[in-house]
DNA sequence: GTCGTCATGTAAGTGGTTACATGATTGC
DNA sequence: GCAATCATGTAACCACTTACATGACGAC
């Protein structure tokens, strides 16, 4: 259920279309709560159902191919507010690599290296980006209330960025140490075993 | 695409039953890939249909109430070989106190601090478990290859907890310092601001 | 016999993903 | 005119969640 509430946090920051939502997502808020048009549309729909948002009026009355601004209202902020205090517990983690890892443990680490590498790139560059950012909009001294709760949002992207590199350097150098060394065969067996 | 690629695991670890399945995904895999019983019912007849798994022969027919323990087959094996070195890439970041940080930014932390406490304490909980279980399981020096393998997954659950605990104790420094600094108020207003 | 527990399953609803459809606007 | 792009939307599908149904079995 946060969807609504990361679109009520855009609008409220900058009223906009579902195109501009959609391509607001690609960055800020998206980077750690993503999602697709489709899925901004029909929550928009939803949202002004309940009136929480409101389209603002414009002269003309086709809705197909035409651009329609969103604002927020009382509503929407108040459920907004009051969401930012609510009880919530933390979704555990759900990450496919630990489970390969994990796997491998069992039929063979072939290949994997190869992918944790990878993912070591992928990571870097993500941590890159948000290092970049973070020069540009907070280099210099803290700014407003809400300027520092989103760096500290940016803070935590960057340090698991920092956790992820630390790991994966740490899986890496254990799987290459695998790879050289002896009694690997032994987990690598695919069919049943054969006759000694 | 990673719930039958857990399942797979945990049958190739210890052939089981559904329930036996649902119990361990309490523990060990459920750590980082949680499934209810619905899902892994499900997932264990997809698995079967496709010939992945079959149910150990047993004397009696009825199905339902009936214990049944599946293994895997030599295709399901293959398969979970081939997932471990596949290029796929990590899912981004999809967390809902970050998000609630962000809308905080917009309108107001009213009652955030004490959840971010709340968050501390289950973080600071779960951390706790993995220590003991790191204790338990990998306390004397290295075992076989998955031994190693299955202690990296968990050193990677301990080191996310201790990332969580770290940033959540920054966050609620900070929300501290905003309740007693000055210049709130501007931001917690949920109407429309009242004239001068 | 019926109560609690073990065990397997069905059904409905929600959120997210992928693919596609269609209208408006602008440049050429 | 028409191609490219902007913009909104529909449809189908899949994973996950929640609630409920039902059969087997042992304790009492």
């Amino acid at each position: 259920m946060s969807l609504p509430h990361a679109i009520l946090t855009a609008l409220l920051e900058k009223p906009s279309s579902g195109l501009e939502l959609t391509r607001r997502f690609d960055k800020s808020i998206g980077y750690f709560w993503s999602a697709t048009h489709q899925q901004i549309y029909r929550e928009l729909g939803r949202l002004e159902e309940a009136g929480a948002i409101r389209a603002l009026p414009r002269p003309d009355q086709p809705t197909r191919g035409q651009k329609k601004e969103y604002e927020v209202l009382p509503a929407g902020r108040d459920e907004l507010a009051a969401w930012v205090g609510r009880i919530e517990d933390p979704k555990p983690i759900r990450d496919a690599l630990l489970l390969r890892l994990r796997a491998a443990g069992v039929v063979g680490t072939q290949g994997l290296e190869a992918e944790v590498r990878r993912h070591l790139e992928l990571h870097r560059a993500q941590l890159a980006e948000y290092r970049a950012i973070e020069e540009r909009d907070f280099g210099d001294g803290r700014g407003s209330e809400g300027d520092r709760l989103r760096h500290l949002v940016l803070r935590a992207g960057i340090d698991l960025e920092n956790f992820w590199l630390g790991w994966l350097e740490a899986a890496r150098a254990e799987l290459a140490d695998m790879g050289t060394g002896a009694g690997m065969a032994a987990d690598v067996r695919t069919g049943p075993e054969p006759a000694p």
